[in-house]
DNA sequence: TATATTTGCATCGTGAACGATATAAATAAA
DNA sequence: TTTATTTATATCGTTCACGATGCAAATATA
């Protein structure tokens, strides 16, 4: 007989896998519409909340590292949603500034927080119960992420 | 001032994407250590209940396609972890067994569960929370993983 | 000032995820 | 029994994640 500590259903890390993809899948039709994947939807979310950003300071705050941050803001300027342009006091520092047509998505873009909200509630999981989640998962984030 | 709704201090799946990183990244460590991934580590948790099963079995256990497993698989039998025959009944399905290099990884990994609880947990987030946080998460799952 | 170290970003290789598509076996329909 | 459809898996292309490594600018040390 298996032990239970293997048994898949007592698993935290896979149902947080699970749920993390499953979500993010729901946001694929509503952001590829526009040419955007959900990683690349989280960089908007950054610089709209602070635009002419370093790539370290989106890196640490999406808690991923500049060597996956990179290629994907490389990818978005690519497509015109952003610029990234050389520090002028620091030549070391890549500075990435939205363009208008990356500001522009933000009206383009309105909707789909509430979709995706829409598609995830039901009786059993209520809004009400998102709170209580979020310290949750912060908790477990702040012990895992330290540093960041 | 950006709305309410695009803060990334209001979204779920980015909590969800970052503790399920971070948590995963806390395995790695401990599977890299015998030549193994997160999801491959996630299959064997799978053949250990029950083995003998065909790709498609495997897939939906874990809520992935089958064109995410199939090449996972093939490196598991590659690295001698399982191997992949074709069923005698009906040839279209792919039969994955474990090797006893497979088996006897149950063991060599046993203190795994463990350390990464250790690793999760605090003051603020304990064992105690884990049966509610189930609950939330599965109902999310299906709610958005209907059909699997 | 010359040298060493640190810092910020980029490149590379590997392994997922996943949409789209292909292929062959099994089953259903004509 | 042909022919069409469904089913199970596999292949392909693109985009992450991420460990390892490289490189140039900035800073610290000698």
């Amino acid at each position: 007989m298996i032990k239970d500590e293997f048994k898949l259903d007592n698993q935290l890390c896979f149902r947080l896998y699970t749920a993390s993809r499953l979500l993010t899948q729901a946001y694929h039709p509503l952001l590829s519409e526009h040419g955007l994947t959900y990683p690349q939807y989280l960089v908007l979310l950054v610089l709209w909340e602070k635009d002419a950003q370093p790539v370290n300071d989106i890196a640490r705050r999406l808690y991923l590292e500049t060597n996956t941050v990179t290629p994907l803001l490389q990818r978005m300027e690519k497509e015109g949603f952003l610029v990234r342009t050389r520090g002028k006091k620091d030549a070391r520092m890549m500075i990435v500034t939205l363009t208008d047509e990356g500001r522009r998505l933000q009206d383009k873009l309105a909707g789909v927080p509430f979709a995706v909200g829409k598609a995830a509630m039901c009786e059993s999981f209520t809004p009400e119960m998102l709170p209580g989640l979020y310290k949750t998962l912060d908790d477990i984030i702040v012990k895992l992420g330290g540093g960041r």
